[in-house]
DNA sequence: GCGACAG
DNA sequence: ATCTTGTCGC
């Protein structure tokens, strides 16, 4: 059997030198604590490439715990970066912070498709999000970028510790959300903590892989794909 | 030196 | 992320 992993263009060394500073110099504001209040609204980002040069970046509002949909929102524009590991946020968090713009109700907190906490250096898209909004905010992402960690149980709801390999310290919690199904990977953002955000996931999970925040998000970016064109 | 690598 | 057919399981 062979396996093969997408061929990543290698980076500028410059780029990534500075994009490394800005990320070290975020990580100064960042502030991971207690969800001050219980969130009446959460709202899901998640960001698209209807070609490879344009990102469509979508917005939706929930009502928690209920789950109705409040408000959608999304923007769109050139791409401006390339995919780069560990420095997706340059990428996508400009055109999702000018779909937060247009919002007309403001989420307690957000749940961003990607890592928060996470991150090489904590400062994955959803601690950028966050910081740049200043907004509570957490990840959901489908794969792992840095860390380890056990299998959790196959029953929905179970969870598992990602953790630094060299340090021990946890970055993360793996969550299962659906029964046998493939576990998401939950880590804070800002203004929020571990449980926390754990809790909110698990709590926005409808029976399906992705909580609903992203999931609609991901929904309605096919919707707004057609508008336009 | 050798792998790993969100979306 | 995006492309893209058949296939497996509830």
């Amino acid at each position: 059997m062979a396996y093969y992993r997408p061929y990543h263009p290698p980076a500028d060394p410059e780029l990534v030198r500075t994009l490394t500073q800005q990320q070290n110099e975020m990580r100064q504001r960042q502030r991971l604590e207690p969800l001050a209040h219980p969130p009446r609204l959460i709202a899901g980002l998640d960001s698209s490439f209807p070609t490879e040069d344009t990102i469509l970046s979508v917005i939706v509002v929930l009502r928690f715990p209920e789950l109705e949909l409040v408000e959608k929102v999304y923007s769109h524009g050139p791409v401006t970066m390339p995919y780069v590991p560990g420095f997706l946020s340059f990428r996508e968090a400009p055109n999702l912070v000018q779909a937060f713009a247009k919002l007309q109700h403001q989420p307690d907190v957000l749940m961003v498709d990607g890592h928060g906490y996470a991150h090489p250096r904590r400062m994955g898209i959803a601690a950028h999000i966050g910081i740049l909004l200043d907004k509570p905010s957490f990840g959901v992402a489908k794969q792992v970028l840095t860390g380890q960690h056990p299998e959790p149980e196959a029953e929905a709801g179970s969870t598992a510790p990602l953790t630094d390999k060299k340090t021990g310290e946890l970055l993360g919690e793996v969550l299962r959300t659906k029964n046998r199904v493939k576990p998401v990977f939950v880590s804070p953002g800002h203004r929020i903590d571990q449980d926390t955000a754990t809790a909110l996931a698990w709590h926005c999970t409808r029976g399906y892989k992705l909580p609903e925040p992203t999931r609609l998000a991901d929904h309605w970016a096919e919707q707004f794909k057609q508008e336009i064109r």
